[in-house]
DNA sequence: TTGCCTCGAGATCA
DNA sequence: CTCGAGGCAA
C-alpha cells in the first residue's frame, strides 16, 4: 500500500480517500446504492487508517475512522440548545385535527377549509436528538432533554453510520456557518431482532423493545459499545441556522437537508387541507406494519415557513404542528387486587395490581385508579377482566371493564374506613375527590414519605439517601421525624442490611452536608401542602428569612403572585400547628443553616439580565412588560446583541427575531414573558437546574 | 410507570 | 456477583 501512495503527497492522497470515504458511506448508508462492495471499501479504509497513523498530523476532527475508537466518557456532559427542542401537541382523533384546523385558518385568517397546506411526516417512536454542523463538519451531538438543556452525546451519535460527519454541497457553494439539523435516532425491526439475536446468544438479557435499545445505546459511556448496536436516524426539521437560508416550506427544507447528506425519511407527503390530513393518516396506519420501524402517529406540519412564523410557538410546543397518535394499543387482563397506597399528605390513593401484561411495549403490573369517583365511575371490581393501555405515551391507565367476563365472586372496591397503614379513621371531606388518613406523623406512612421528600434532591438534597433505606429506617423506628436523621450515627446505620462501614460513613457525611442549605430548600422539604419548589423558592426570595415567613399571615402570602388563597391557608395552618413547629425548631437545633439575607442585601432576581421586546403583545404593552422587567431588575434595550439575553416576540414580530437567531440568542414567546414575570424565581430556577 | 445505564459498595466464593 | 441509588427518556 505504502509502494503505490509514494507518488502522490500523504497529505493530498489522504484527502482524496476521505473524500471517497465519505461518499461511499453517503451512497451505502443514506441512498441505500453503494457502488463499490465491503471488501473495496475496507481496503480504503485501511489505507487511510495507516497513513494516519505514520503521518498523525494528517488526521482531522472529520475523518471517517475518527467515527469509532474515540476513549469512553467519564461522564456526559450538558449543553445548552441553541433554540429550544420543542415538543409536539397531540391529536387522537379526526375531530381534534378539525380544531387543529379551524384554529389554524382562524390565526392565519384563511375562511376557506382546505386552504392550508400541511406535510405529513411519520412520528417515529425513538429519541429527539440535535446534531450541529459547524463549517459542514459535525461538531455537537445532543439528546433532547428537558428541551432547553441536553447532554452531549456526540461521541454515540458519530458512530451511527447514518450521520454524515460532513454536509454535501445542498445547492450551496459553502456550507452554512452554523446549521443544527434535528432528527430521531431509532432502531429498525430487523437490527433490533439481530440484537437480542446476539445477547441472547452471549447468555445477556435481551431489550423489550426496540426505543429501549435505541436509549439505552446512546447512553453508552463507551462509544464501542455504542458502534456494535445499529442504530437509524431520520431527520425532521432544522434549528439554529446561520450563514444559509432555510427553504421556504417544511417539504423543501426535508428536501434540502436529504441534499445536504442527511437522512430523512422517505415517507412524506404533501396535504391540501385537513381531509387529505386525514387520508393521509389513514394510509400510513394501514402500512405501518410493513415499514420496519416502530411509529406511533402521523405529524402535521403547516408547510410554508411564512405561515408557521406567522401561527409562532407555545410555550412548549409550535402552533403549527400537532401528532396525530394512533390508537394506543389494548390488551385484557385481570384485576388481582386494588391497594390504597398512603402518600406525604396522607391522601389514600387507589393502585391497581394487575397480572402482567406486555402492552405498549412494556410490562405493565401495576395503574393507578386515581380515587373513588373513577373506580365508581368505570365500575372497576376486584377480580373483573379489564383493558389496560398506555395513555399519553407514559402511564399505564385502566381503560374499561369488559363487562362480560366478570366473575361471580368479583369483589367490590370499597374504601377502608381505616388507614392500611396505621389504623386512624379515613375521611373523606366532601368538596374534595380524595380520601385522606388522619393519622398525620402518627402514621408511618406519612413519616416515610415526608422524610423520603425531606432528602430529596431538589429538597435537602441528601445523597445516598434512597426509597429502601428510608423505608428501613422508618420501619426500625430509627427516624420519625426528619430531624432525626441529624442525630444517626455510624454504629446505628452499620445494624442495617448492606450497610457497612464505608456506606454508613458516606451517608452521614451527606446528611451532615446537607445541614448547609437554603431557605427555599429547607421550605420545599418541609413539604407544606400546595408549597412546590417554585412556591417555596418565591416564599424565600420575598420574605428572606424563616421568621419573616414564619410571622406571615394569609394576606401577606397572597400578596404574592403564583401563591393564591389555598395555598396560603396551608402555609398558615402549618405555621400555626404545634406538631410542625416542633419539626422545624427540631431541625433548626440540629444546626440546619441557611443564608439570610436582608431586603437591602438582595440583588434584584433579574439582574445583569438583558431583554429584547418586539411584535404586539396581547396581553400587555410593550411599555407595560418594560416597567414590570426593569422593576425586576432587569435592563430594556431596543437591539439585539450577543449580550442580549432573550428576545421576546409577539404576534408580527420584526426583524430582530431573524438577528436574534444568528446571534444565538434565544427568542420566546409571550407566554415565557408572562410566566418570567409572574414567578421569576421559578422560572431562573428552571434556567439554573 | 417502566426500562435502561452507571456507579459504589456489600456479599459471596475461591 | 448483586443490590441500591440516581439519572434519563418516553
Amino acid at each position: 500500500m505504502k509502494r503505490f501512495v509514494a507518488a502522490v503527497p500523504a497529505a493530498a492522497r489522504a484527502a482524496a480517500l476521505r473524500e471517497e470515504l465519505h461518499e461511499h458511506l453517503h451512497r451505502y448508508h443514506v441512498l441505500d446504492a453503494p457502488t463499490i462492495d465491503d471488501a473495496a471499501y475496507d481496503a480504503l479504509f485501511r489505507e487511510l487508517e495507516s497513513l494516519e497513523a505514520e503521518h498523525p498530523e494528517l488526521v482531522v476532527p472529520d475523518s471517517p475512522t475518527r467515527r469509532v475508537g474515540a476513549a469512553p466518557l467519564e461522564g456526559f456532559e450538558t449543553v445548552r440548545h441553541a433554540q429550544p427542542m420543542l415538543s409536539l401537541a397531540n391529536a387522537f382523533s379526526a375531530t381534534e385535527m378539525l380544531e387543529f384546523d379551524r384554529r389554524t385558518r382562524e390565526r392565519l385568517e384563511r375562511e376557506e377549509p382546505g386552504s392550508v397546506r400541511y406535510i405529513a411526516e411519520p412520528k417515529l417512536d425513538g429519541l429527539a436528538v440535535s446534531l450541529r454542523y459547524e463549517a459542514g463538519v459535525l461538531v455537537q451531538g445532543a439528546t433532547r432533554g428537558d428541551g432547553t438543556t441536553g447532554e452531549n452525546i456526540t461521541h454515540n451519535l458519530l458512530t451511527i453510520a447514518m450521520i454524515p460527519q460532513r454536509l454535501r454541497g445542498g445547492g450551496a457553494a459553502a456550507p452554512p456557518a452554523v446549521l443544527e439539523a434535528r432528527g430521531e435516532v431509532f432502531m429498525k425491526h430487523a437490527d433490533f431482532a439481530a440484537l437480542n439475536a446476539r445477547m441472547t446468544d452471549a447468555g445477556q438479557p435481551a431489550f423489550v423493545n426496540p426505543r429501549n435499545a435505541a436509549a439505552g445505546s446512546l447512553r453508552q459511556l463507551d462509544p464501542a459499545k455504542t458502534a456494535e448496536r445499529k442504530l437509524s436516524i431520520h431527520c425532521y426539521g432544522l434549528g439554529e441556522l446561520v450563514g444559509g437560508e432555510a427553504p421556504p416550506t417544511q417539504s423543501a427544507t426535508l428536501d434540502w437537508l436529504g441534499e445536504l447528506g442527511l437522512p430523512v425519511n422517505p415517507e412524506r407527503e404533501v396535504c391540501d387541507g385537513i381531509a387529505a390530513c386525514d387520508a393521509c393518516y389513514e394510509a400510513l396506519g394501514a402500512r405501518r406494519a410493513t415499514l420496519g420501524y416502530d411509529i406511533d402517529g402521523v405529524v402535521f406540519k403547516v408547510d410554508a415557513l411564512a405561515e408557521q412564523r406567522e401561527l409562532g410557538t407555545r410555550s412548549r410546543a409550535p402552533r403549527w404542528a400537532i401528532a396525530r397518535k394512533f390508537p394506543a394499543e389494548e390488551v385484557e387482563t385481570r384485576l388481582e387486587d386494588v391497594e390504597f397506597q398512603v402518600g406525604r399528605t396522607g391522601a389514600l390513593t387507589p393502585v391497581a395490581w394487575l397480572a402482567p401484561v406486555f402492552v405498549g411495549g412494556v410490562t405493565v403490573a401495576r395503574a393507578t385508579l386515581h380515587n373513588m369517583d373513577e373506580i365508581a365511575r368505570k365500575d372497576v371490581r376486584i377480580g373483573d377482566t379489564v383493558v389496560v393501555r398506555r395513555a399519553g405515551d407514559v402511564i399505564p391507565e385502566v381503560a374499561r371493564v369488559v363487562a362480560g367476563k366478570r366473575p361471580g365472586d368479583a369483589r367490590e372496591v370499597v374504601l377502608p374506613e381505616a388507614c392500611p397503614v396505621c389504623g386512624s379513621p379515613v375521611e373523606r371531606p366532601d368538596d374534595e375527590v380524595k380520601a385522606r388518613c388522619t393519622g398525620g406523623l402518627a402514621c408511618a406512612a406519612q413519616r416515610r414519605e415526608a422524610i423520603r421528600h425531606f432528602a430529596h434532591r431538589r429538597a435537602m438534597d441528601i445523597e445516598g439517601l434512597g426509597d429502601k433505606l428510608v423505608g428501613q429506617l422508618v420501619d426500625g423506628g430509627l427516624v420519625r421525624a426528619p430531624a432525626d436523621l441529624y442525630a444517626l450515627g455510624a454504629r446505628t446505620l452499620e445494624t442495617l442490611p448492606r450497610m457497612g462501614e464505608k456506606s454508613a460513613a458516606n451517608l452521614v457525611a451527606a446528611i451532615a452536608r446537607s445541614r448547609e442549605t437554603t431557605l427555599a430548600r429547607f421550605l420545599f422539604a418541609l413539604g407544606i401542602r400546595d408549597v412546590g419548589e417554585s412556591g417555596a423558592a418565591l416564599l424565600a426570595e420575598r420574605f428572606g428569612s424563616l421568621e419573616a415567613v414564619r410571622a406571615a399571615d394569609t394576606d401577606a402570602f397572597e400578596a404574592i403572585d403564583d401563591i393564591g388563597p389555598i395555598a396560603a391557608r396551608r402555609l398558615v395552618e402549618f405555621f400555626a400547628d404545634p406538631a410542625a413547629a416542633a419539626v422545624v425548631d427540631a431541625l433548626l437545633d440540629a444546626g440546619i443553616t441557611f443564608p439570610e439575607r436582608t431586603l437591602e442585601t438582595i440583588e434584584p432576581l433579574l439582574a445583569r439580565r438583558t431583554y429584547v421586546l418586539t411584535g404586539t403583545l396581547g396581553s400587555l404593552t410593550r411599555d407595560q412588560a418594560k416597567e414590570r422587567l426593569h422593576r425586576l431588575g432587569a435592563k430594556v434595550t431596543g437591539g439585539v446583541s450577543k449580550k442580549t439575553t432573550a428576545v421576546f416576540a409577539g404576534d408580527a414580530p420584526g426583524s430582530k427575531v431573524t438577528k436574534a437567531e444568528e446571534l444565538g440568542v434565544p427568542v420566546l414567546d409571550e407566554a415565557a414573558l408572562v410566566r418570567l414575570l409572574e414567578s421569576p424565581a421559578a422560572v431562573l430556577a428552571e434556567e439554573g437546574s
